[in-house]
DNA sequence: CGTGTTTGACCGGCGC
DNA sequence: GCGCCGGTCAAACACG
């Protein structure tokens, strides 16, 4: 997995938190603060697609993070550089499905967390695309997303994934 | 029968 | 070196 187009429009946004005096949790804590540029209408779209998931909740608080993973592992620079991208959402279901398959092959509770995390997979095949899903001790109906990778191939279910609602997005945006 | 979940074991990195 | 901790594996299980 190379640099394949990214599925999110991420340009400008990017901020490294790898300078940052973080200590374990602080992690978490910089999820919060993620700068929200306004040029990408893509917190709209994530806005829209959680709405009709299960539950309109009305609420919407999410930001938006992506670092890039390189060279953390162990000296030097890494093979494999990968993408973050960690949303915050509130909803009160965990499972935000946006169009592909994922596959669970994990569950672990983290500390300074009463909810366990959930680690996805892609079910493609060769499409190493990773996820996991943790929501906030204090804050229950916060959901965080990180997505961890890039699809490689279409999405497969082509109804209500919120790509596809995207495209008509920026159709109806157009006018 | 195929596909996805559950769940304890396992493993590697890191701090002490 | 050892133990903790976060991430992954894989066998058993559930479900259509």
């Amino acid at each position: 997995m190379e640099n394949y187009p990214p599925m999110f429009p991420s340009s400008s946004s990017q901020f490294s938190l790898m300078n940052n005096n973080n200590t374990t949790h602080a992690k978490e804590e910089l999820l919060f603060q993620g700068k929200k540029t306004t040029s990408n209408g893509f917190l709209g779209l994530m806005a829209s697609m959680e709405t009709p998931s299960s539950d309109m909740n009305s609420g919407i608080t999410n930001s938006m993070e992506q670092n890039e993973v390189k060279s953390c592992k162990k000296k030097g620079e890494k093979k494999i550089k990968n993408l973050r991208y960690a949303f915050q959402t509130r909803s009160q279901v965990d499972i935000l499905d946006d169009g592909y398959r994922w596959r669970k092959y994990g569950q672990k509770a983290v500390k300074n967390n009463k909810f366990p995390r959930s680690y996805y997979r892609c079910t493609h095949q060769g499409c190493n695309v990773k996820k996991q899903v943790q929501r906030l001790s204090k804050d229950g109906g916060v959901v965080v997303t990180t997505y961890e990778g890039m699809h490689s191939h279409p999405i497969e279910n082509s109804t209500d994934n919120f790509e596809h609602i995207l495209s008509q997005m920026q159709i109806y945006a157009s006018f």
